[in-house]
DNA sequence: CTTGACCTTTGTGTAACCCAAAGGTTTTAC
DNA sequence: GTAAAACCTTTGGGTTACACAAAGGTCAAG
């Protein structure tokens, strides 16, 4: 199998399949003529392992770790478990702060549906952000909601 | 001002400030004497502003776009509102998403109570990931979660 | 044999910053 | 008075998970 024949098995794209090579998580062989990259079925199964794990939010570099555990007899389990674990009360506070996002966003729409156009000086929804209250010095605010699932 | 008396004075790291100026969002004029850059209580005011934008899941780009309206007098409250109406069914979906995601997640911790960890046993990786259903060659999966808000 | 389709590597871009380095400035302290 | 601490500047690299373009080799069909 090449690159885009493993990729279409896997519904992914042939790009994605590079990325995950050059990362580390597959280990082709390669076409000693050409220096093609040469995948076999295990290839497909570890590539839908991948899938599935990245479905339950795990990052490429956890993802490497939990298979170079396999790959060298140790169980992941305990890791999956931990990063699981660790995880979930993250994707939960996540969800909370986009509710909350959500919330506001809906709030400034409605407000904005309450007076049209004709308002005063046409800047209600301007006003609006701007009577928004003072994000606090929280480093937990919204704003900080860099750290992806 | 200077930039840390900002930072300080918004709840920010100066470096955001500095990241704020880089990108036009801040226009702060220069002390001649030692090229440091010089804040008002101007741009305090609008520096309190972007936080405020940034909490209603705009981006730095749109909040630029917004600002840069309401400098040279137009009202940005259009913009606002479709910005708003454009994004917040992507929030709602993106919640969705994350909610599917804790659900797998809850999910697989529940059944590792009764899956002792495995030694892989050449076939299995992770059962407990193995056994989650195959991601779909579906685009709108959450994988596919990159979109921020 | 010439295309066109596909392979390779390398480099760039994305979002919103954080951080380090190198070097000038201002403030503090002895 | 001056030396060190603290802060300023710009530049450039790192972060995530790929997407995409370029330059050049390879392969299958006509
Ligand atoms: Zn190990
Ligand atoms: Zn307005
Ligand atoms: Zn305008
Ligand atoms: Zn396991």
């Amino acid at each position: 199998m090449k690159v885009s024949d493993l990729a279409k098995a896997a519904g992914v794209t042939a790009e994605t399949v590079r990325h995950y090579t050059r990362e580390g998580l597959l280990a082709p062989t390669r076409d000693p003529n050409n220096g093609y990259h040469c995948f076999d079925a295990q290839d497909l199964e570890r590539l839908a392992f991948i899938q599935r794990a990245r479905t339950l939010g795990f990052s490429i570099k956890e993802v490497r770790d939990i298979l170079a555990h396999a790959d060298h007899g140790d169980s992941p389990c305990p890791l999956v478990r931990d990063l699981l674990a660790q995880r979930l009360p993250e994707i939960r506070e996540r969800i909370r702060e986009l509710e909350a996002l959500a919330a506001r966003m809906e709030e400034a729409l409605d407000a904005w549906a309450d007076m049209p156009d004709g308002t005063p000086d046409g800047h209600s929804l301007c006003r609006l952000i701007e009577s928004l209250p003072a994000p606090s010095t929280d480093k937990a605010g919204l704003a900080t909601a860099k750290e992806e699932a």
